[in-house]
DNA sequence: TCTTCATACCTATCGCTAATATGTATTTGA
DNA sequence: TCAAATACATATTAGCGATAGGTATGAAGA
């Protein structure tokens, strides 16, 4: 019942590929990096990202990597070229959303 | 499968209580609304916009007048008080998430 | 030493919401 | 007369975030 809309669709998705755009991250980290640079806003938890990651790896848009480090194995993840493309297509789709959302708050009809 | 996210959760209900602040419309109506001040960019079917007139009716945000007009019958809906609450209370949430969203789109980390 | 906390990974289940696909009836226009 | 537009409705499906677990290691502190 629509209780309470997080207008979440699709974020998560959009900002690990954002973040993998700037340099490779392990999963435990892009928890931590997305909270920070949303300022909180956006937070999701690891049940959220670790599927996610496996979705876009299983998709060919993440190459993975297991790698120790730290005395502890972590898995790497950078973006594939498909992963980029696919990165410059959400960005442009959220951000015509966006457009057409915010111009429709403003005006009405 | 992450395919392609629609970013289109919470959509639909924050722009029926946007176009519904400014004057009463019934359901077909809307529908088509929401296509013309998206530049169709948002253009959710009958399917979508009238189970989600009904929960929010049933929520107390809206208010359902059954009226023949043009020898047909429409429902037009209206706001009541809590559904302008809630107008303010989504707007400011997704302006808010856009920001965040926006910003690390720019300058990631 | 023992214990707690942070790190780092994982998965199963739930609930919400948009999308799809129909169905019915009336009115308008070709 | 026949098709398309108008106007309502609901049942089913699927996607995705949220929640709530679970395992294991390393570091820090009592």
């Amino acid at each position: 019942m629509g209780a309470n809309p997080s207008f979440m669709a699709g974020v998560p998705e959009l900002l690990v590929l954002r973040l993998l755009q700037d340099r490779e991250m392990y999963g435990y980290e892009i928890v931590a990096a997305i909270a920070a640079a949303t300022g909180r806003v956006v937070a999701p938890k690891e049940g959220v990202i670790y599927p996610l990651l496996h979705d876009l790896q299983k998709e060919g848009l993440l190459r993975a990597e297991a790698r120790p480090a730290g005395g502890r194995t972590r898995v790497y993840y950078t973006l594939t070229s498909r992963g980029v493309r696919r990165l410059f297509d959400l960005t442009d789709h959220w951000t015509q959303l966006h457009n057409a959302v915010a111009r429709t708050l403003r005006e009405g009809i």
